[in-house]
DNA sequence: CAGTGGTCTAGACCACGGT
DNA sequence: CCGTGGTCTAGACCACTGA
């Protein structure tokens, strides 16, 4: 190729290429904008198109970046903030604008949640899904599985499964008193099932939240949500959604 | 291609390459299992190397795998689960196995750093570099900026800079008391300063822990900290570090 | 329909680890 | 030194969006 790059540099293309895609990113470019597409970002760098994708990749990844297909490469938005440790995270009246029950119904218990919850794998439980929507935008995708036992109080006067159903349970499971939450964040990919409703290609990279809620020392229900990663900031502790400019590369020195 | 599979399925090569690797990782090796190399697995499955390579991709992310260079790619352990939000995470008595200091000087605060500090931008602070070794393995590299009125105490004695000082910076801090945290949590990529510490390459997926210490009603320090995702759990609550069972893809149904 | 990003191929060479 | 994964190329075709 040309003899453009002069420096004695072990550093990947794909790197240097992001670096500089970066810089341009916040000097010339304001949110929203939609960049020059791949082809030609790539014939102006001297690159291969795959080369310049493993950069753009990567800028998507931190979340400075957002591509759709048929549309173009856009400036991203700063992550927004989302609230994972709020105490009354599942209470139905001050959650409806946080979470929203999409489905409900009794299935069988994946492996990992029956043991958390202390039943026989494969049992049936309650299973909601449910939907979390920031600034208009779905950020999250949840399995809420919930035993039978944790909500003996259920009536059979609902439907057995819908949103109805679920709601149904979310209250009694709140009527029981839950004592306690303990969470655990992890990377993970989104399910094909998952990523039209968070309007991403499967495999995308999501922060995985799992989370217990206890109830008179037991483990009364456990939640597996799905928040998407390159527009999300999970936020805990007392001040939840302070804005704070985004955390492109880590940090910098 | 060969014609085993005999689906209409929209779906990738490389996705549906992910879901029978996963499977046979699940049934097929154990913990530490070196698999067969990129070419002989690609030819095996009757597609290109860089098709292979996507989906490796993929199980690397969730923590399935483990790739080296000039080695192999092995089956990865589960993830091990950090805890992130004990309470005394900074006494330097207690956390001495958790973190180590690693370096120690005052440098221009960044710009993101600084507004949470409430300091002016590029003003001086104390860095510390520190590291978080959990089962023999460099799980995590942080930058703690502490401003110069948040440790009023600390005399000259010690060295201008180094561990030494590093620590000292600590316990004064820790003596001025610290009333609260604040954190919150991103998906990034390692700077290429931090890669050789973590054992990654640059651009490797971390997950970005920003936490804010408060002290009589000002922040008085900011960490950034930057934890493998990998192999990492990031655990919050009660309960530190429960042995779950790992979550490969989100969650299952 | 034209234009975008997403997938896939079949090569090549490089950087690294261990022998 | 060889074998490994990591980078890069130059193409091709597909899936989706919006005019």
């Amino acid at each position: 190729m040309g003899t453009t790059q002069l420096e004695a540099a072990p550093e990947p293309k794909y790197w240097h290429l992001r670096t500089v895609l970066s810089e341009a990113l916040d000097s010339e470019f304001s949110v929203g904008e939609i960049l020059p597409n791949e082809r030609d970002l790539a014939a102006r760098f001297g690159v291969a198109r795959a080369t310049l994708r493993q950069a753009l990749e990567q800028l998507e990844l931190e979340g400075r970046l957002q591509r759709r297909r048929g549309v173009g490469t856009t400036v991203a938005p700063p992550r927004v903030g989302v609230a994972v440790a709020s105490t009354d995270e599942d209470r139905p009246g001050a959650s409806a604008d946080a979470w929203q029950v999409v489905d409900s119904a009794l299935d069988a218990a994946p492996a990992a949640v029956a043991g958390m919850l202390g039943v026989r794998a494969g049992e049936s439980v309650h299973v909601l899904r449910r939907r979390r929507v920031s600034h208009g935008q779905t950020v999250a995708a949840e399995l809420l599985y919930v035993p039978a036992a944790s909500v003996p109080g259920l009536t059979a006067i609902d439907a057995p499964s819908g949103p109805a159903r679920g709601r149904a349970v979310l209250r009694e499971l709140q009527r029981q008193g839950l004592d306690g939450q303990d969470r655990a964040v992890e990377l993970g990919s989104v399910r094909a099932e998952d990523a039209k409703e968070l309007d991403r290609l499967p495999g995308a990279p999501v922060l995985v939240v799992t989370t217990r809620y206890f109830s008179k020392g037991t483990t009364a229900a456990v939640a597996v949500a799905t928040y998407r990663a390159d527009t999300c900031r999970l936020t805990f502790g007392d001040t939840p959604s302070v804005e704070i400019h985004h955390t492109p590369e880590s940090h910098a020195s």
